[in-house]
DNA sequence: TCGCGAGATGAACGATCGTTAAAGTACCAC
DNA sequence: GTGGTACTTTAACGATCGTTCATCTCGCGA
């Protein structure tokens, strides 16, 4: 990927985080970037092209961070900890990638979503598989609800309004182990 | 409102919610509702305001909800078990309406948007007097920061997956609860 | 029967916007 | 200098869609 695309991707992240997909015109980014709209389709074949670039890029790199995390881990316990650990740094660094993955999904046609939807589902298994080892005695579908409703408290970050955002990660972190603790 | 109003406000809930407020034209309303797309401009000034009634409309209603629990509650403790109840409860209930609200709030113009937002922070505000008198030794902003991130992860029922929604809801409150008493 | 008003309809307007096309610029190898 | 490649620009096309307009239907009170 060029130095120009990379620009592109990241501009056009940060406006399709403040005002959405659909709200925001290839000529918008073009302008961000310093070149016209249609300069853009010389590095991606459409809009939806530079949406499913940067979604299926955080869903990779997630998916890759939670296995780096899981293999290095000691234990069940320890797994825990390094994923919710490594979900909050994310969602900390890099709120307008949640925001985009949360709000504009739907704006990727379907073999797009598919995709982007498996990475996600991958990235819950794991999560769910370590919980297998910690809770036996819970059946697995439950574990994969628990988990998603863990990654939407560490997600909800980008709407925590003017409270600096470093000193909430160790909260953050507390309050999404406890709610794993109390899962039932 | 009369009839035919509260049939193409809910039947424009089902489709915003399953499509995207941008990908719901007014005609697919329309034909949902049985009637043809213009004929909505009879009822509703506009596309805007079919969203801005239901999102106005559940923001109240979930104000009025938290604050008679507040005042039904016989403690501050109490007080936190009726409102995560409350919101587990609405969550479930109306998956839709929360993905609407989660998702396309700023298709809003300005004024309206501002409007919902207003009832949004008093509805934090609520929840955050009360965590005040438990935590009596935390910053208002934090608990205001752990109020949206317990909310994040009772919304985030929508996306759960195929359980029955109904056997979570003790799970949810319990993880919930579990993640305030963890705030620090 | 007449007329009025609520409600609905199909056609058309107008704006937005993604995308394509054709032409232009700058740099670089030869 | 000549040709080609990488990249960009402006102009235009075409589709979608919210909204408006003129017209129509139908029930109902006088």
């Amino acid at each position: 990927m060029s130095e120009r695309a990379d620009r592109i991707i990241a501009e056009a992240a940060q406006l399709f985080a403040q005002r959405g997909f659909g709200a925001t015109s290839i000529d918008d980014i073009g302008a961000a970037v310093g070149i016209s709209g249609p300069a853009i389709y010389w590095h991606f074949v459409g809009k939806q092209a530079l949406l499913a670039a940067m979604l299926i890029d955080i869903s990779e790199r997630l998916l890759d961070g939670a296995r780096s995390s899981v293999e290095e881990s000691a234990s069940g316990v320890d797994a825990v900890v390094r994923l919710v650990a490594l979900q909050v740094a994310f969602a900390l660094r890099e709120p307008d990638l949640i925001v985009i993955h949360g709000r504009d999904l739907h704006h990727l046609d379907a073999a797009q979503a598919q995709k982007v939807r498996l990475l996600q589902r991958q990235y819950i298994d794991v999560w769910t598989t370590v919980l297998t080892s910690t809770h036996p005695d819970l059946a697995r579908n439950r574990l994969g609800a628990a988990v998603r409703a863990v990654i939407g408290l560490i997600n909800s970050t980008p709407n925590l309004g003017r409270v600096d955002r470093k000193s909430l990660e160790p909260m953050l972190v507390a309050m999404a182990l406890a709610a794993l603790a109390a899962i039932s």
